[in-house]
DNA sequence: CATGAATGAGACTTCATTCAT
DNA sequence: GATGAATGAAGTCTCATTCAT
C-alpha cells in the first residue's frame, strides 16, 4: 500500500483544523500535529501558512469551476442546466463538507487573496449563472427577474446547510453528511427553482 | 455633546474590526488603536478578549430574540406572522450590519460558547419558527412541508447577503447598506414564502 | 463593636496572603479583595506594596526584639535567661505562626530592605545572643564553643517547624498551632540547651 | 572546549536568579538575559516558567534521594548510619548552594507542586530516617524519644545555613562555601547526635 | 526529503499606581 | 477617608519562520 504523502498528510490536517477552529485559530503546530509531520514541512511545501490556505482555496475553487464549466457546456433547456448545475455543486460540496465550510466562512474576511478569487473564479460563476438566467428569461422558461437577486438566494439556499452545518445537526438534528438530505434538499431547490424561477402555468395563463 | 465611554468605544470599535478580520485575526492593540483607549481596558472591562467576543454575541442574540417574541406574540395569521417575522430580521440586520456578519460568521465555529448560544438563542429561534410553520400548515395557509428543511431555506435567505456581503457588493454589484436593497429583498422573500411555503391557488383547487 | 479598620485589614490580608503565596506571588488586588477595600488605598496607606512589606517587617521585628530585650535585661544565670528567651521566640512565634513563617521566607532573598533588617535587627539580636553566651561560657556554665556555630543551631531549631510548617504537617503531621506542640517542642530545645550547650556532669567531672 | 549547551545555560541561569530573587521575583528575560540566549526557548526546552521550576525540583530532589538511599542500604550501626546520613546531605548541599537554599524556600509556599514533592520525596525521606532512629532505639544506641521530634530539629539544623546563607554570612559572619565551614559545622552536628539523639553514658548506667 | 533547534515578533494579560471624584 | 476608572509597564507565552544538519 502506498504511504500518503507528507504533502498530502498536511492538506488534509490544515482542511480539518481551518475547518474546525478557523485559518487564524489554527497554529501550524496543531496541523503538523496532527499530520504527524515536522512544522518545517509547512514552509517547505507550501511556502508558509498563507501559501497553505491559498493552496486550500486553489483545491476548491479549480474543481468547483470545472465542474460548473462542464454543465454550461451541455446542451439542454435552462431550466435543465440549473437544475444540473444545482445537483452538481450540491454533490460536490456533499463530497467535501469541510473544505466547503471554511472556504465559505473564510471568504466572508476581506484580504487580497479573496479579493482575487472574488475578481475570478466568482466573476466567472456569475457569468455562468447569469448566461442561464438570461436564457431562461429570454425563453421565457423562467419570470421576468433581477438576476442579481436570484443569485442572492441561489447561493444562500446552496451555502446554507455547509456553512452552518453545525447549526442544522445541533438545533435542527438534520445530518447533511447522510445520503437522505442530499436527496431531499435537492428537492427543495427544485421546488425554489420550479416555483419562484420559473414561470408558472397560472402567471402563463394570465400572459394572453 | 456626550463623550463617548470608554467601553462603547471598544465595543464598536470591536465589531468594526471582528468583521473586517474575524475574531481571530484581530489583536487587542488593533481594537485599542482603533478606540483610541488603553490596551488593558479590554481585560479591565470585558475580561479578556473572550469576554468581550461574548459580550458581542449577547449584544446581538439579546436584542435579535427580543425582536423576535415580540412579532411572535401579536395576533394576526400564520402567513401574515411570517412576513413580519422576516421583515423584522432583515430590518434589524440592515441596521447592525457589521454585528450580523461577523456574528453569522464567528458562530461557525464550534467552541463552548458557540454551543451555549444554539441550545439557549437558536433553540428559541427555532422555536418561534417551528409554532408558526405548524400552524399554518394546520390551518391550510402553509403547503405540507417539513419545517427542518423549510427552516434552512428561511435561514439560508436571511442570512446570504449579510455573511457574505463582500461578495454581494463586489461580484453582484448589489449594495446591501441602501434602502432600495431592503424593499427589494424583502419583496423576493415575500415571493418564497407565497409560493414555496404557502399553498396556492393551484395546489388549493386539486384539493377536492 | 468597633468595626475593622480598613489600614488593619489589609494588614491582617496582606500578612495571610504573603504567608500562602510569597509576596511576588501575591497582588495587591488579592490583598485588597479579600480585605474588601479598595485597592487604591493599598497605596493611600503605606504607599504601594512594597511599603506594605516593610510595615510588616517591622511589625514582625519590633516587637520581637523589644521581647528579647526584655528577657535579656532580667537578672539570671546564663542558662536560665537562654531557656526563657527559647521559650519567648517560641511562644512569639506560635502566636504569629503566618508572620513568622513568610518573613523568615522573605528575608531569605537579597534586596535592600533585607540588608538594612540584617543590619540593624540581626545585629542587635546576635548581640543579645553572644552576650548570654559569652557570660555562660565565662561562667562555666556552658561548655566552651564557638557561639557562631551555636547560633546557627539554635536558631535551625527555633525557625525550623514554623518556616516549614507545611512540611512539619503535611509530613510528620505534628501540628504547631496546638499547644501539645508548644510545651514538647520546647522541652526538646531545653534539653539541646542541657544536654549541647551546657557543661554537664560526665565533663565537669573530668576537669579537675 | 564543549560549549555549554542552551538547555543547561537556562538552568543555571535560572538556579542562580531564583536564588537570588526567588521564583515570583525572576522573569524569564532575566533568565534567558543571563543564560544569552532567547525568551522562547525556555517555553520550548521547558514548557513554560512552571516548568522549569519543576525540573529544579527533580534535579535537586532526585540526586538528594539517590543519595539518601544509598546510604540507607549501606549496613553499619543505626548511629553511624546517622552520621553518614547526615555527612552526605550538607555535602550535597554544600555542593549545590544555589540550588538548595531556593528550593527550600520554595518548597515553603503551598501549591499543587509542592504538595506533590511532599507526598513523594519528602515521604520516603522521612521513611529513611524513621527507619533509622527506630533501629536505633531497638537497639538501645539512641535515647527513647520522638522521632517526629527529632526530625524536625534534625533537618532544622540541616538547612539553616542554606536557607539562611544570607543571614550566616552578613550577621555571624560564618562562610557556608568554605570547606572549613563544613568539617566544623559536621562536628557540631555530630555532637548533636551523640549528645542529644543517643544514649550517654550517664542514662546507661541508670538504667539497670 | 525531513528534522529539531533556535529566534524575533507580537499576542494577551496582569500588575502597581495615579487621579479625579 | 475611600473609590472606580484608566494607564503604562512588564510579564508570559505562542506563533510562523529559518537554518544547519
Amino acid at each position: 500500500m502506498k504511504e500518503i504523502s507528507t504533502r498530502d498528510a498536511i492538506v488534509e490536517a490544515a482542511i480539518s483544523l481551518f475547518n474546525q477552529k478557523g485559518y487564524h485559530g489554527t497554529s501550524i503546530r496543531d496541523i503538523a500535529g496532527l499530520a504527524k509531520v515536522n512544522t518545517a514541512n509547512i514552509s517547505y511545501y507550501f511556502n508558509g501558512k498563507q501559501g497553505l490556505l491559498e493552496y486550500c482555496y486553489m483545491k476548491f475553487f479549480e474543481s468547483y469551476l470545472e465542474l460548473l464549466e462542464q454543465v454550461f457546456l451541455q446542451s439542454c433547456s435552462p431550466t435543465e442546466k440549473l437544475k444540473k448545475l444545482v445537483d452538481c455543486i450540491i454533490t460536490y460540496q456533499c463530497k467535501n463538507p469541510q473544505l466547503t465550510r471554511f472556504i465559505l466562512r473564510e471568504v466572508t474576511i476581506d484580504s487580497q487573496v479573496v479579493r482575487e478569487i472574488m475578481s475570478t473564479y466568482y466573476v466567472k460563476e456569475r457569468y455562468i449563472f447569469t448566461q442561464i438566467f438570461e436564457k431562461g428569461i429570454e425563453r421565457k422558461e423562467f419570470r421576468k427577474q433581477s438576476i442579481s437577486y436570484s443569485i442572492i438566494q441561489l447561493k444562500g439556499l446552496l451555502s446554507m446547510p455547509f456553512i452552518h452545518s453545525f447549526y442544522v445537526t445541533e438545533v435542527l438534528h438534520v445530518f447533511v453528511n447522510e445520503d437522505y438530505f442530499k436527496r431531499k434538499y435537492l428537492e427543495e431547490i427544485h421546488r425554489w427553482i420550479h416555483d419562484v424561477v420559473c414561470l408558472n402555468e397560472k402567471e402563463l395563463s394570465i400572459i394572453p
